[in-house]
DNA sequence: TAAATAGTGTCTTTGAGACACTATTTC
DNA sequence: GAAATAGTGTCTCAAAGACACTATTTA
């Protein structure tokens, strides 16, 4: 016990290096055809007026919550949605990973513990907590370049190291509608294949052959299961009514779905 | 500048909610043709007399440094090896996922990143810092099940959820040789394919078919590139004296080289 | 009727894996 | 010589992608 006393002593945070701990969420959802990130606009210093993504500070001993729990807490707080009930319930959550450089908030050491959200088509969100403003905003108009960077020009710009963030969250998203059936988690509870199809489309930026699309889908064990019904013929140009499906019971594609001409990106 | 002193009053870890930051390390190797994990026994408690995964606690402000810096320096602490020399330099490392449930360290909230590391045949470990010994220890060893806890009659058991850590590393490996050729870090910095059929063959704990895995390391671009020389015999039991490879400049492996008979897992 | 789209048929090419085989080395 | 191993040849089967085609719906 004399140990112990003496190893507190020399490391709690509160003697010795103070560092904050918060989580950041990518929470992207399909609007209109387009991939579409959830952003906030910082009402108080430092970036004040800049955009970020949704997050704060974790609770850490008083109401201490776990890493997830406080992810879906600061994405209910800036949606204006309940955590528990409704599109944030069928929402798919993993870790993407944890941002700690030394400056990367000008106040104090700060590590940030990032998640990704794929979501439904989620309600317009409500500015609330530090924020002025929430938006959908369309990843395109973001102008992110592969090294995590912002192109000069783009009008949103991103506070902290946010761009790497989010280029890091959308390369993971691409490679992961390759190998799992996450590509769903965008879907409502029923959904047609090309419905399905277009989550491919507007995550990978790439158009995809309908015919070939259709066949690998239904050809993967549990991807998605019938439920013997059809779409209603709403907001469409022509053509047989789709069939409806729902997610199916697997974790994993087997074979995958893999991107198309990849070729460049391997060196 | 008063709203960012309001923020800052407000959020301060010193005032506020006192989270502590450390890193881990799950580094593997290949020894004797088995996966070996890199433990250190806990000296003090809480958990006295277990064994850990090298790490600890991140330098925050005096003398702030990087995540992975902080991987490197608590790795290199516990090896006896100088960081940025050798073996470790040829070392990959990278960030496995941040580990933070409430609890998990009884003393204080602790939030901890883990890094994993492959590295080629090193060194007997030397015990430092809070440890009373340092091994490394074949995984088979330690009774790892599927859902990251350890068999009973184990006869290492791990401290703090660093089982659940440990399995996540050794899935995020196994899941690594099939995309990337990061078999190829834990070779010596020139091998031969039978030596990096033996990497797969220990990470994914499969025996692979000599003839075809040969022809598909050499189909892949960018995996291997031939020395033109030929190895030595030594520790050899027959055969003709197989030829020597260094790294190829790829990142990623197209087409992937997939775990055999997977179809179980997909569920 | 024209255009768009859902869904299927089929052919080609690539790649994974099984099996066989030769050549080279150790014991 | 026997056993082990490196490396290659070849065959089969699965799957990806290109292309064609039919059927069904909207405008």
């Amino acid at each position: 016990m004399a140990d112990e006393r003496d190893f507190l002593a020399g490391y709690d945070p509160r003697d010795y290096d103070p560092v904050a701990v918060t989580v950041d969420v990518v929470a992207l959802t399909i609007r209109d055809g387009a991939l579409h990130v959830l952003l906030v606009r910082r009402a108080h210093p430092p970036f004040a007026g800049m955009w970020a993504l949704p997050g704060g500070f974790v609770r850490g001993v008083r109401d201490a919550e776990d890493l997830p729990d406080a992810a879906v807490r600061e994405l209910a707080e800036e949606t204006g949605l309940e955590a528990g009930d409704g599109p944030l319930e069928r929402m798919h959550l993993e870790q993407l990973g944890t941002y700690g450089r030394p400056g990367r908030d000008p106040r104090m050491r700060v590590i940030s513990v990032a998640y990704l959200a794929f979501a439904p088509e989620l309600p317009e969100p409500k500015a609330g907590g530090d924020a002025d403003d929430a938006a959908w905003t369309p990843v395109t108009a973001l102008g992110l370049g592969a090294s995590g960077e912002q192109r000069p020009g783009t009008t949103r710009k991103l506070a902290f190291d946010h761009a790497r963030v989010l280029a890091d969250g959308l390369e993971r998203a691409r490679a992961k509608l390759e190998y799992t059936p996450l590509a769903t988690a965008f879907c409502p509870p029923e959904f047609t294949i090309p419905e399905l199809r277009a989550v491919y489309e507007a995550v990978w930026g790439e158009e995809l052959h309908a015919g070939n699309f259709h066949r690998k889908v239904l050809s993967v064990p549990g991807f998605v299961e019938g439920t013997g019904t059809t779409s209603d013929r709403i907001g469409r140009r022509g053509g047989p009514r789709p069939k409806l499906y729902r997610a199916g019971d697997a974790r994993l594609l087997h074979p995958a779905l893999l991107r198309p001409g990849r070729e460049e990106e391997i060196r």
